[in-house]
DNA sequence: CTTGCTGCAAAAGTTTTGCACACGT
DNA sequence: ACGTGTGCAAAACTTTTGCAGCAAG
């Protein structure tokens, strides 16, 4: 379903090197540290999350440099971020992904990733409409899930 | 497009009131008085432009109050939260509102609503794939504006 | 070398919480 | 009266920023 870290690996690093370099900023081993932890990732994932790991796996890497290296990440369109909740960031790897919206238990805060190719279409409708230029949609479906529901029962 | 203020308050108020009492809560003032500013809004708004309205027009109702408010006012359904950014919440009254989207712009952060019908057919579907318990769904489009645009290109 | 980068710790912004007192029911 | 609600200020949490030293191009 998603590209793994081997194939993906080399040509989103080259991308990210060609975006630096473009804007005139540096490929250091702490921004080649936090890309290959995020290419690791398979789904969702969060900026206190890649902290976690990156302090685990014995890297330096600080917290202030893992913010400051996803927004670059976020401009050059390797990653995307995922909306799911108010306080928190969450993000996916944006390249080579197949348009997906989230259905996310209420209760439970469990979320099943599913295809939306057939919104593309939806959002440049709408983008036409209002002379917008389309660059990315979300769909999230909140609901209840059946271990949520069989707790309500009881 | 929305019911006016005249036309919601009492119903509303009475849904909240039959809410509190069957969770043993109080019907005070102060939730009242925001309950009251909330049924004014006519589109999307912030706890902290809550805050800002209560003082401004002379009530007391603190910040504390007015965020517990809030989670009472989700709970009970009377309004929902609706993701446009991660760091701050965002919520619209939900009763008598026709499913909707949001179109905004990811320089200016205007934000264009759209209907959407259309999706609750597709919210069903993946929900029964799942065994969800359909409750609602948002659809956000990200794109770049007219006017951003022009900006751009110079 | 020059310019940008890092880590730290402090700051900032939003939301939550503990506590003593006040208020609906 | 009882149990819940309120305001205040402090705490909690995520994210951002200033600064002095460090490293990439």
């Amino acid at each position: 379903m998603q590209a793994n870290a081997d194939t993906m690996m080399m040509p989103l690093c080259s991308i990210f090197r060609r975006f630096l370099k473009r804007k005139g900023l540096k490929f250091t081993t702490e921004r080649a540290v936090i890309l290959d932890s995020v290419l690791r990732k398979d789904g969702i994932f969060e900026a206190e999350e890649l902290c976690e790991e990156l302090k685990d796996a014995g890297h330096s890497a600080s917290k202030a440099t893992v913010y400051r290296t996803l927004k670059h990440l976020l401009e050059s369109g390797i990653i995307q971020e995922v909306l799911l909740d108010s306080t928190r960031s969450h993000y996916q790897i944006a390249f080579g992904r197949k348009p997906t919206g989230h259905l996310m238990c209420v209760e439970t805060h469990q979320v099943i990733e599913f295809p939306t190719e057939e919104l593309n279409a939806l959002m440049r409708k709408i983008c036409k409409e209002h002379g917008y230029e389309p660059l990315s949609h979300r769909f999230v479906i909140h609901g209840m899930s059946p271990a949520a529901r069989k707790v309500e029962e009881a």
